[in-house]
DNA sequence: CGCCTGTCTTGACGTCCGTCTAACCAGAGA
DNA sequence: TCTCTGGTTAGACGGACGTCAAGACAGGCG
């Protein structure tokens, strides 16, 4: 058992993926749309949004399950699953000590996200 | 009938939405995630995150469908379904010039998405 | 050991999404 | 006006998604 590490189908960006040239300065080839648009996916919910940035807003860093399942009108299994999804996409780490599990968000790819959306104001885009 | 100046559910984020605080820096509100996670969502396919790079990639700042659609394997309709989605998210606008139609990336908005997701390398965030 | 609390997994159900084909609409040109 | 080309809409189909209730597992405490 143990299913928390196991070897779940995990995207490792933090590996060899190129580190995002911006998305408006050259076209984004299939293969590393293929390996990010999950992220974006996964942040494309309300529900996981939020839960990302309780996570990565959180005072050490990480936030217990505990604190995030009773800001939502959700059932537990509910808030797990989207959690799950957060961390096949990447997105979080989740480590269980004690009684609690604790999630850690993973600057790295949301540095990437952040680097291929990010715009330079030098051209003159507007409009 | 001209659908497409018709009055669809646009989001217009550009208007009144403050601009995003980053997401590791406080919870994002409910309300701001139901308004951003759509356009994470739209962002969350690799057509659609092709799409909208080589239209905010483009050399005038627009692409026209005619260049989009054979970049694809894709049927015509597909293509326009998955732009329609992009326009619906407030990503792109659209504007017909004589018998082809060119697509446009609104800055604004992938600035706030960018913005949503930076992190600033001060804090010792890094587990 | 046995119970209790916290979290995850399983299975199910309804809805939304991605794709296609067929049909329709808008301009350009003869 | 008729026709051709480019693009969108309508409808349908299979698969994925969001949610829940019920059950299973893990750790702490008596």
């Amino acid at each position: 058992m143990s299913k928390q590490q196991a070897p779940l189908p995990l995207v490792d960006l933090n590996a060899d993926t190129p580190c995002c040239p911006p998305l408006a300065q050259r076209r984004v080839p299939a293969e590393t749309a293929a390996v990010l648009a999950p992220a974006f996916k996964a942040l494309g919910d309300p529900v996981r949004l939020q839960l990302m940035s309780m996570i990565a807003s959180a005072e050490n860093g990480e936030a217990c399950v505990c604190d995030l399942t009773p800001a939502f009108d959700l059932t537990g299994p509910t808030i797990s699953h989207h959690l799950k999804t957060l961390r096949e996409a990447g997105l979080v780490d989740a480590e269980r000590r004690g009684t609690w599990v604790y999630y850690r968000a993973r600057p790295q790819i949301l540095r990437q996200l952040a680097g291929l959306l990010s715009i330079e104001p030098t051209a003159a885009s507007q409009r």
